[in-house]
RNA sequence: GCCCUCGUAGUUCAAUGGAUAGAACAAAGCUCUUCUAAGGCUUUGAUGUUGGUUCGAUUCCAACCGAGGGCACCA
């Protein structure tokens, strides 16, 4: 890599200074903001001032005359500007070669061996059986997918699994609402068919989640009915509570492969926290014989401020002698393990859980110290309406299912006047309305939250999923005329083309990919890929790419041809997909 | 009360300790007999406050102000 070659070069240059090779302080080459500073340019100058006593443009001045006695072919120019930047211009054959690169290397270009065999294993989505597959759950998943495309993309061997709590009071909560609709005949006035005369539609199961949610809060007779059977449910003991059980379970799961279908993802593992509640409990009863448990009021905890003042007391195991979140969480690595030994596994969860995890991760590291060290967390931001918190409490959610059948709808009203089959609208009002819904949440920062406004978080136009996907439309339209008119693509034209923005950024791709693997940060991509669609919109709009007349023309073709690999690629990532037309 | 995270144009978001703080939306003006105008080109507009570290601070540190989240049997 060019970079690479260029901070050997800086390196050297430094050394003909008289500097000892350990006295080299960090310095950075970077691609400058503003494009006219150059390609690449580095603060060698800058950091070195100060040891060598000299202005930092003397420094820069010297370091330069040094650069420029063995110069790279690919470097056209090193300059000092500013306050003491060393700039390097590249050749224009340096990114015409490297659009050719984009070429060859087609769907791969942009790939890495960085976790080259790494095994690792990523939850997310996570969504609770008998409870809403709500917007929040939408955000991790789009989130948790494509970071597993990245990860795979720097080389690693990736398995997607789905925790999901099919146990635990929320369960109860639930089945006792069930109990009490069935009881005073409002499910079966509603709905007929399913089971008891309850309903197999998932949202009749949501508000008895909400009518057993709210009545726990207010009433202490039903709070102590639905702790009983809380533990009936655990146990299994009872054959009505468990046929209701099931079949609610079985809904639930149903109707989230629904959306998992709708959003593009496919899960290797599932993982129940029915299945490894046992396993928690019996490796928080081993550590509390080695001391790192106690027991409190009944319930066996960890004092996690006994290790760290910034963590905090967490209950493990309840007086009801039921593992709590915080066990099955420990039997849930060591579950995962069984089934994929991994090098790494990431969890991907809201935010509002960091510092529950801090301590559940000290727990971990006491009792299953080697599966601990290969454990990541992803806390990513929450999902809000301006209108303030939603809540499944009190029924106040948006669903996952609403929200995409409401972006879907605006799409087809914005197609309403395009000259397309009726059909084939339909498939592309969906993967244009993922694509929006998925580019509004990757744009950002993973870690902070988003503002989620109805009308203006579905904007089609600008910063947007349908903007990325309406340059690559264009340059598939652009491609197709290309191949009519038989033009195909070529860079080695006689006189060099002009390069503008577009080949420059084109060969940045693989940087990103990089970084935004090292970082957990799939908005990295998002920018980029942003900023390579407006110098391609750019582009399309000052030239016409195909023209038979113009000698110039195939090197056109061939960049318009990098650009839709790149983009493509770019946005596969993301798991945004391309529709042929929109 | 304690802990964590975050304060950037009117709004929603960028910025690896670097050069003139970038986009988009909104507002104003131009631009389709041309490969899709969901586009392109102009213009206006921002680092919460006060200090500190540094050659250089949106970025690091401190205090304050403001927002969100979390602090024992929910997940």
């Amino acid at each position: 890599m060019i970079k690479e070659e260029i901070i050997d070069l800086i390196k050297k240059a430094v050394l003909a200074q008289g500097i000892p090779e350990q006295d080299i302080p960090a310095f950075t080459l970077e691609h400058p903001d503003e494009m006219s500073y150059g390609d690449l340019a580095s603060n060698v100058a800058l950091v070195l001032s100060k040891s060598l006593k000299k202005s930092p443009v003397e420094v820069a001045k010297q370091v330069v005359e040094n650069l420029n006695k063995n110069k790279l072919d690919a470097v056209e120019k090193i300059e000092m500007a500013g306050p003491g930047f060393i700039n390097f211009y590249l050749a224009d054959k340096y990114f015409v070669a490297g659009v050719g690169e984009v070429l060859k290397a087609g769907e791969k270009y942009g790939t890495n061996n960085n976790l080259k065999g790494q095994k690792t294993i990523v939850d997310y989505t996570d969504p609770n059986p008998f409870k809403d597959f709500h917007i929040g759950h939408l955000m991790n998943n789009v989130i948790g997918e494509a970071l597993c495309r990245i990860m795979e993309g720097n080389g690693a061997n990736v398995k997607r699994a789905n925790y999901q709590g099919d146990v635990g009071i929320h369960v109860a909560k639930t089945i006792w609402g069930v109990f009490k609709m069935l009881g005073d005949g409002t499910a079966k006035k509603e709905f007929f068919g399913g089971l008891f005369g309850f309903g197999n539609n998932p949202k009749v199961w949501g508000r008895a989640y909400a009518l057993g949610a709210t009545t726990f809060d207010q009433d202490e007779q039903a709070k102590k009915e639905i702790t009983d059977l809380n533990k009936k449910i655990y146990e299994r003991s009872d054959r009505k509570i468990n046929k209701i059980y099931d079949f609610g379970k079985k809904i639930s799961l149903q109707e989230f492969e629904k959306i998992y279908k709708i959003l593009g993802t496919k899960f290797d593992y599932y993982f129940f926290e029915s299945e490894v509640g046992n396993l928690g409990k019996e490796i928080v009863l081993k550590g509390l014989k080695d001391g790192i448990f106690e027991k409190s009021d009944g319930a066996t905890v960890f004092h996690g401020e006994k290790y760290d003042p910034l963590l905090h007391t967490r209950v493990f195991i309840n007086s009801q002698n039921l593992p709590t979140y915080e066990a099955k969480e420990l039997g849930l690595i060591v579950e995962k393990n069984n089934r994929f030994p991994f090098d790494k596994t990431i969890s991907v969860t809201g935010n509002e859980i960091n510092d529950y995890y801090k301590v559940l991760l000290r727990a971990m590291f006491l009792t299953v110290p080697d599966l601990a060290k290969k454990v990541t967390h992803i806390g990513h931001g929450m999902l809000r309406l301006p209108t303030g918190k939603m809540s499944s409490r009190t029924g106040q959610v948006i669903t996952g299912e609403f929200l995409l059948s409401e972006i879907k709808n605006n799409v087809l009203e914005k197609m309403k006047d395009r000259q397309i089959p009726e059909k084939e609208k339909y498939l592309v009002a969906e993967i244009v309305s993922i694509g929006a819904l998925k580019y509004s949440i990757l744009k950002q920062e993973t870690g902070k939250d988003i503002i989620f406004d109805f009308d203006k978080s579905l904007s089609f136009e600008g910063d947007s999923g349908p903007y990325l996907q309406y340059a690559c439309v264009r340059a598939k339209s652009i491609l197709e005329k290309a191949e009519k008119e038989g033009i195909k693509a070529n860079l080695n034209l006689e006189n060099t083309p002009v390069i503008g923005e577009l080949p420059k950024l084109l060969v940045r791709f693989p940087e990103v990919v990089e970084r935004a693997g090292k970082e957990y940060s799939p908005h990295y991509l998002a920018t980029y890929l942003t900023e390579l669609a407006s110098a391609f919109s750019t582009f399309y709009a000052e030239q016409v790419v195909v023209d038979k007349n113009d000698p110039v023309s195939p090197y056109r073709v061939a960049l318009t041809s990098a650009f839709l690999t790149v983009m493509k690629n770019g946005l596969n990532l993301l798991g945004i997909k391309v529709p042929e037309r929109m």
